[in-house]
DNA sequence: TTGAAAGCGATACCAT
DNA sequence: ATGGTATCGCTTTCAA
């Protein structure tokens, strides 16, 4: 490996002198600079991130705590993460939480320990005092903070929008799946949901539900139609869940949407595939995830923050589980 | 930040006798241990990784650098890798690659300056150069390498189950599409069934396409359905692919399974979700992943590869975009 | 404008 | 069994 020493040496010059060029700080006359540069680049030198590290204090390494990667609602948000930091010449440290606390405190020593000079948390923790003692900025995203940088969707509003639209489109006898208490964004849609409904004139149904699996969904989705034949709108929790539905409703030879809509919620990649495509209310993952990076980079280089909490907007994505709304009445 | 001086003074020690205890190295005798065990409790100390690689020249991370974690095959892959060495004690930078040379170089750039203990490419690098000057052991991953520990699906093996597949299931006129010719795992897979159908009785007819993103592919869809009116059975380059086909061969209103089947390739998560459910030829993303980080972890503790190159085998996915197989003929 | 040298926080060798 | 100290490769005073 070579080191800034062989630099030095090769170039002639003193490893203070190699470090200004590398940094450009102080002063190196314009030759010398020159001469160095050559040699970083016939000796094909890279400086060791790790003596930076360990001197600064600050590596060029960002923590990324998701819940689960797997799910198709984070790869959005790490690539728009990753674009942001890439662009700014960090890196991502990621880690899976699996909204267990234990995975959770192993990712924040992970990422002290190795100087992260930030993080992204998108894992729902109970347990906001863990962020407390940390010496890096926090960024959370997809849930909001008092405290801390927050960006996150308007879940409230997604799920009147949801609601609006599903009667605006002819919804009488509507479905409402609540989703798991402990889940905040799915509890603040269906708030939304559930302010629009009781003001409406639709009859409506809330399901309780504690999971947003698909294979749990298809068990909702049958006692949905046992309970309740007579919906003809049904709002889920997210686009799974809507998709466990769809598969229902299929099986029982409902027509979607002439005799029942269904909405989701996220907009996943894949709901455009779904059959028939899924409507929607989407919220902007890879945006989402950019503008949390960069609230980060702000952070980090200590520029004030116009706003702490940045709350995207989610907007009715129609495809074809909902019927088209009539013009002029 | 407490350091191992703090805990060696407040113990009444030397940090070298702090550094034994820390890793079990050399003699202590069982008191002080006791005694420094305590005083790092109650110091809450955790010791600087940073320091540590600086001096040892290896983290106890891991570079990964996928295609793009936005492709659903990935996150499958990348949560193996991860399960993986987490319960090794590593971590994970993770790169996105966008199959660009130039990111991929920017990444193992960064491995290197951050002193990763070894890492996992699922990219499809032209330049197998790039990895020569590596001072860490690399593992390919969805790709083969003599040189390279590597951990592949059988592509081949899988084109042939699929033609298998939809020939035993009773269809005549077949289409195969063949996927990029830069994609090997799809070339593959295109041999493969190429292998079984030229010995086979049915016709086919080969579909040249150069993409296997959704919205390509339902134009190749359209253009198969022109071509080709009659053909009653569809080989996909992905499950992406054969969604499209999917949705096309419903606008058209054409009976699936029973007048036309369709076979995709991955088994992504949602192929489940598809209407009709799609079967596939099933590559164990998450188990591949898993290997991949086992073959390195081997690599890194030098422990003797049983076999470089390890090929999972591919399944076939019944589900309902195939018939049902005929019993006794 | 440049260089010498003191750290950063660990590890590990060599004494004792 | 324990301690002193050189070392990893870099950044940053302080002097020259």
């Amino acid at each position: 490996m070579v080191t800034i020493r062989d630099v030095a040496k090769e170039a002639g010059v003193s490893v203070a002198t190699v470090s200004r060029v590398l940094n450009s700080t102080g002063y190196v006359k314009e030759d010398t600079r020159v001469r160095v540069m050559n040699t970083i680049q016939k000796l094909n030198y890279s400086p060791n991130e790790v003596a930076r590290s360990l001197y600064t204090r600050e590596s060029r390494l960002i923590g990324l705590l998701l819940p689960d990667i797997t799910n198709p609602f984070f790869p959005q948000l790490a690539r728009g993460i990753e674009d942001e930091v890439h662009s700014h010449g960090f890196r991502l440290i990621l880690g899976n939480s699996d909204e267990q606390l234990e995975k959770e405190l192993t990712y924040l020593q992970t990422f002290t320990q190795n100087h992260v000079v930030g993080m992204i948390t998108a894992t729902t923790s109970l347990a906001q005092k863990l962020y407390e003692g940390l010496t890096f900025p926090v960024v959370f995203l997809d849930r909001s903070s008092d405290q801390y940088p927050s960006v996150y969707a308007d879940g409230f509003e997604g799920g009147k929008l949801a609601a609006e639209e599903i009667i605006k489109r002819g919804s009488k006898r509507i479905t409402l799946i609540k989703g798991p208490v402990n889940v905040k964004p799915a509890q603040e849609r269906f708030q939304g949901s559930l302010s629009v409904l009781s003001q409406s004139d639709a009859d409506f149904y809330v399901l309780n539900t504690n999971s947003l699996a698909f294979d749990d969904a298809q068990k909702w989705a049958k006692e949905i139609f046992q309970k309740y034949p007579e919906t003809d709108g049904i709002i889920a929790s997210n686009d799974i869940v809507a998709t466990a539905v769809l598969h229902e409703a299929f099986r029982l030879e409902k027509s979607v949407p002439d005799d029942l809509q269904v909405i989701g919620f996220d907009d996943i990649p894949q709901s455009r595939f779904s059959f028939p495509a899924l409507s929607t209310i989407r919220q902007p993952a890879y945006e989402m995830g950019k503008q949390a990076a960069g609230l980060l980079m702000k952070c980090i280089k200590k520029e004030p923050l116009i706003q702490k909490q940045v709350q995207l907007p989610v907007t009715f994505i129609e495809r074809n589980t909902t019927r088209k709304v009539e013009e002029h009445g």
